[in-house]
DNA sequence: GTCTATATCAAGATAGAC
DNA sequence: GTCTATCTTGATATAGAC
């Protein structure tokens, strides 16, 4: 059973909002605590007064990511071409989150930090969006990882058309979910 | 243009072969320099004179992975149904090299110094798979290697039946392919 | 081909004063 | 809430002797 997390101070909260500006303005390598209190204008060992260590400033941004997740999916079930809208809401967050997206999908998820529900609020949306499969969920879900983030690394050659290979993995999942 | 890779002496090639069973058996946190060298017995430094730098390593694994890739799914593609043996040996290669795998796919593709043609005759056979639709193909690359590094990454649910999603995806495109 | 010694850098984290 | 000073660790890499 997953406990929620340790609540957030107030200076704590700014300390992770700055900690997100700088993930996604420099990557995950310049997120470190001396780069995270420069640029805060204070000093590192200061931060460990709002935070015990670095792994509850990485759990907090994941939650965050996740949260947003969580509700940008919830909207995309309504709409009348679910797993089309939730494909586009998934490159959408990553397009705008990149370092995000990785620091929320390269590692194991340390469920046991997350606000408890969070994941299975963030999933049920997909599935249901595939008629109720989880298998072909998750199916769905490695396609919409695998496309953004051998887009991320550069993987796709260049002149790669992304737009019609998404398009092509969404029918085809389209057409077995239907 | 990629120029191919610079030709290892045999203690090069004996060194990266050692990188390799490091890699493997602790991951790529531990492929240091300096864990390399205790491995074989010496001191960090001396590897110096065998390989340039650590990216002359890391390009020599890599490299190799890539011709392993290239030669099994060539096999795959004479198969009676290629885009499932295809998966198949791509879900098997993971599975017997994660930490290989991680960094053959994990980070921009350094083509420059790969050997020449190496990353086209690696993606032919799964262009062939799926009909000849290069759209198509990404699409199917970019499911499996969802579902492998999500896999690896930990993130499917305990009881997920993971072979059950692939079968669901691999029908779906095979449909589409068809 | 390997060695010792060393340069350089950067990371996470703690103690204790103010 | 922030500071200075410091500990500890570990990384890549080079110089030059043997």
């Amino acid at each position: 059973m997953a406990s929620s997390a340790p609540e957030l101070t107030p200076r704590a909260r700014e300390i992770v909002d700055a900690a997100l500006v700088l993930l996604e303005e420099e990557g995950y390598e310049s997120l470190s605590m001396r780069r995270l209190a420069e640029r805060l204008g204070i000093r590192a060992p200061s931060l460990y007064k709002h935070l015990p260590d670095k792994q509850a400033l990485e759990t907090a941004l994941i939650t965050a990511g996740f949260e947003e997740w969580a509700d940008a999916f919830d909207e995309a079930s309504s709409s009348a071409q679910p797993l089309a809208s939730f494909v586009a809401v998934y490159r959408g967050f990553a397009g705008r989150h990149p370092h995000l997206y990785r620091l929320m999908t390269e590692r194991p998820l340390d469920r046991d930090r997350l606000p408890a529900g969070l994941e299975e609020r963030t999933a049920a949306p997909l599935v249901a969006a595939v008629g109720g499969d989880p298998d072909l969920a998750r199916a769905a879900w490695a396609f919409a990882h695998g496309m953004t983030i051998l887009e991320l690394n550069g993987r796709f050659p260049e002149g790669a058309d992304l737009d019609a290979a998404w398009t092509r993995g969404v029918e085809a999942l389209f057409a077995a979910s239907g």
